[in-house]
DNA sequence: GTGTCAATATTGACACTGTCAATATAACAC
DNA sequence: GTGTTATATTGACAGTGTCAATATTGACAC
């Protein structure tokens, strides 16, 4: 296979690679302006194409912005994966909470594609998506079995304690892109050290 | 003032109260058929005036939505109080989680509204949603800072405390919206309990 | 190579949407 | 009443998602 530029494959007739650029392209148009600019035919343009072309790719907007939230499912997987594989953090809990962090800033630092993933669609149409974000889960509950394993967490039903977990660095993340934290959060190490603290109070308790 | 049904409203050249009634069919349609069917058009018609009449009351469609969104918090304040209010649990910790369970349940049964209230609008181009979110987590505020005067929960500052069970709650709700805890919900009872046991974990740590 | 076919892209059309400008109607103050 | 203001209507426009019909290309059989 021969490595076109995507300024190369725009010149084509025959795209040859339209499917992924126009999940590349929309991607970019969704971290520039938000899914509510985010039209068909502009991207359509913008990947050098005629404005039904997309249609040879995905039945409708809906299939592309699904297959778009497929996609952030997986690069979010990859952010947690490395947290995990990093060696700073010997502890087991330490990464974690590291993890957590981890996914808080894929969160936000892709805030629109993190709102699609999370977005009103129905998740039930799209089984890849839903395959995808299913795995992301696991992964999370692997961690979470593991830890249960090893005697640091404990052992309640895994899936009760990563459900717990994942809601709150979630609730986290979409909070805070939705800015409903008020003058608290200024800067991204500030929203990464919320994140540690919670976690933190969580896996301790409230209780005094 | 004489009260009018919604039909007798309809039917007037000069509705009389337009705006409130475009926010009622409007969270109407938003039940029925989610965000990306709610239309100005589709609306107005509804509401028995023509296509131009909403922009006497609203500037443009996300104005609407936003002021939706605004109606939302306030009404899940209310519900939060009135669990709060609640006389069936004198322990102030299970009046805790009660409201805990208020709010997810709320965020249930009325989906597409929780959505709006956390979609893509920007926070800061809406004073008024702005000032009425806020007052929401005050509550939560409130209550986390009773619960710490009384010695119930740790003396850490309130608003970590209160945005962490604000995280989870929220989390939990959105998770369970966009569906993505799979094979494990199948009743709101189960919504209801499951945001209990997250409550309670939360409160008594994860840790072994 | 040539011919055929399926995959891919284009053109043109349609109904629908949000929004603007101009106009009409009703309510109310004086 | 008269005039002013708030409210609603009509008509227009560009932009959107999507459908149907058509054109172009690449691949593969022969």
């Amino acid at each position: 296979m021969t490595t076109l530029t995507l300024d190369e494959k725009i010149s084509k007739y025959h795209h040859g690679d339209l499917r992924n650029t126009l999940l590349a392209l929309g991607t970019e148009m969704l971290s520039e302006a938000g899914v509510a600019a985010l039209s068909l035919r502009k991207l359509a343009q913008r990947a050098g194409v005629s404005h039904n072309a997309p249609y040879q790719h995905f039945p409708d907007k809906e299939s592309l912005l699904a297959a778009i939230a497929e996609q952030g499912f997986r690069l979010l997987g990859e952010a947690m994966d490395s947290a995990q594989a990093n060696p700073t953090y010997p502890d087991p809990i330490e990464r974690l909470i590291a993890t957590g962090q981890s996914y808080v800033t894929f969160a936000l630092n892709h805030p629109a594609h993190y709102q699609v993933m999370f977005g009103p669609l129905n998740n039930d149409a799209y089984p890849d998506l839903k395959a995808t974000s299913h795995d992301t889960l696991a992964k999370l509950i692997n961690i979470v079995a593991a830890l249960q394993a090893s005697g640091h967490l404990r052992p309640t039903p895994p899936l009760d304690l990563a459900a717990t977990i994942w809601s709150c660095m979630h609730g986290l993340s979409a909070i805070l892109i939705a800015n409903k934290l008020p003058d608290y959060i200024r800067t991204q190490r500030d929203a990464a050290a919320l994140s540690a603290t919670m976690l933190r109070h969580l896996l301790t308790g409230l209780l005094a």
